[in-house]
DNA sequence: ATTGTCAAATTGGCCCTACCAATCTGGTGG
DNA sequence: CCACCAGATTGGTAGGGCCAATTTGACAAT
């Protein structure tokens, strides 16, 4: 029962326009340069300011409080939170999904991040996989073949077989993590896999870490998910160099 | 420098009575054994059903949204979304903070990755650390050792110290998924200091590894911080047996 | 019986007004 | 100088209303 199957889509990121309040709050909390602590203008200043309805702002002001990047304090104000401290990664996913770039530094942390969860992830992968998790890593290597053949951007199926993996770490909190984590990085993926010359190369590595896995030599599947993605690195840090098209600038 | 110190506040954990209804709208899917893919019944409903305004269930609605719990359509109807794949670490802690037990095989699955996370993380810790995370480690320290003394709940000074290693890695991505940790596992940690018996143990192995990590040997602390933990998770699941009744094995 | 079409009901997105309770502010009286 | 109180401010919330898009179902044409 598995021809249904939920079909790793291509597509190039979000053209979202969701949110764009959520947005432009943070980019008025940027240009002000507002810091850990300092009170945003009041809900009703905030809906004047912006030309909504005070629900909008309490909404958008809602979701910020969920990533912790707010707090409201009743019959006081609205205050910014230490960022560095306080904030979740799902306010970074939220920055990045607003087209909001991250800079330098967030993106090698996010690289170094990877490292230690995937290489990890994949040893535990080796000794824990069930069938179930070997079929979505098939699955997701023949969504990659095909992709490659086709000549089609690559970025969906490398997320998905990584996907897959930590699946099979049998690790939810992991999942979790990682899932987050390709989110928010699904359009600087986007970019690396833009001209097709990297996804051969990454779906051979791909094939063997599956083998590997499915071998159950943990060992020898994290020594392959390292490699994989260090050999990677130098390109990511190569797309940094690089001005990302679609950012609306808020510095 | 003491008196205005950031305070390492002692609270047993939330005394929230904020955003019940979150909770009320989580107890209802769960009730109704919805999943994946399933429709929530329209706002209108809701609202009427939990006998609250539209607007507090349309931000109860973006709360669960940007956590990834469900997905709003517009025009079309509020559907769930699938928890075990898409869910983020902030469903968790929203989940904690609502009072919602987590079950074993999620408290398993958050040792090992605060394992993962910590081991590397205090490697990295002592690669990196600038005088000012050193500060922020003995300010720890020192908090540790007045509430040893004073036989207060060890769990704050527990979680700061940690939050603290994890800050000397230079890596925010790290200590964001950290952070996140720490919030939702508090409960938990509470507990676990109850009786004051494991407080002074725990200290002796931070200033171990503060020490290791101040003198630059990121090796040492690491497998100090592997050893600490490890030496905690007896305890954690002894905890576990208590509070959930049946319980197979973690393997 | 099948298919095409269109109007009505439904739904999320959003605005607006009003009220409450707690907090904050400033001025007044002791 | 301090204690105290009233008015302004603020987040929390209810409830009504309008819009645009989708969904639904009845009706008509083939």
């Amino acid at each position: 029962m598995s021809p249904a199957h939920p079909a790793i889509s291509v597509r190039p990121a979000r053209e979202d326009e969701r949110s764009d309040l959520v947005a432009r709050i943070l980019a008025f909390v940027a240009d002000r340069r507002l810091t850990s602590g300092e009170r945003l203008p009041s809900e009703r200043e905030l809906a004047e300011r912006f030309e909504v309805g005070r629900n909008a702002i309490r909404e958008a002001i809602a979701v910020l409080e969920t990533v912790r990047m707010v707090e409201r304090r009743p019959n006081s104000g609205i205050y910014l939170r230490a960022m560095d401290r306080d904030g979740s990664l799902d306010a970074l996913v939220l920055r990045a999904d607003l087209g909001v770039p991250l800079d330098e530094a967030e993106v090698s942390e996010l690289i170094e991040m990877r490292r230690i969860l995937e290489v990890q992830g994949t040893e535990l992968a080796g000794l824990r996989r069930k069938d179930e998790d070997l079929a979505r890593i098939d699955a997701a290597l023949e969504a990659g073949r095909r992709t490659v053949a086709a000549g089609d951007n690559f970025a969906a199926c490398d997320a998905e077989f990584h996907l897959a993996v930590a699946a099979a770490t049998r690790n939810s909190v992991l999942r979790r993590v990682v899932n987050s984590f390709y989110l928010l990085s699904r359009t600087r993926r986007w970019h690396y896999f833009a001209d097709g010359r990297r996804a051969p190369e990454a779906q051979r590595q791909h094939e063997a870490m599956a083998d590997a896995i499915r071998a159950g030599d943990a060992t020898a599947a994290a020594g392959l998910m390292r490699a994989h993605l260090q050999s990677t690195e130098a390109y990511w840090h190569e797309l940094l160099q690089q001005r990302l098209p679609g950012g609306k600038a808020a510095s």
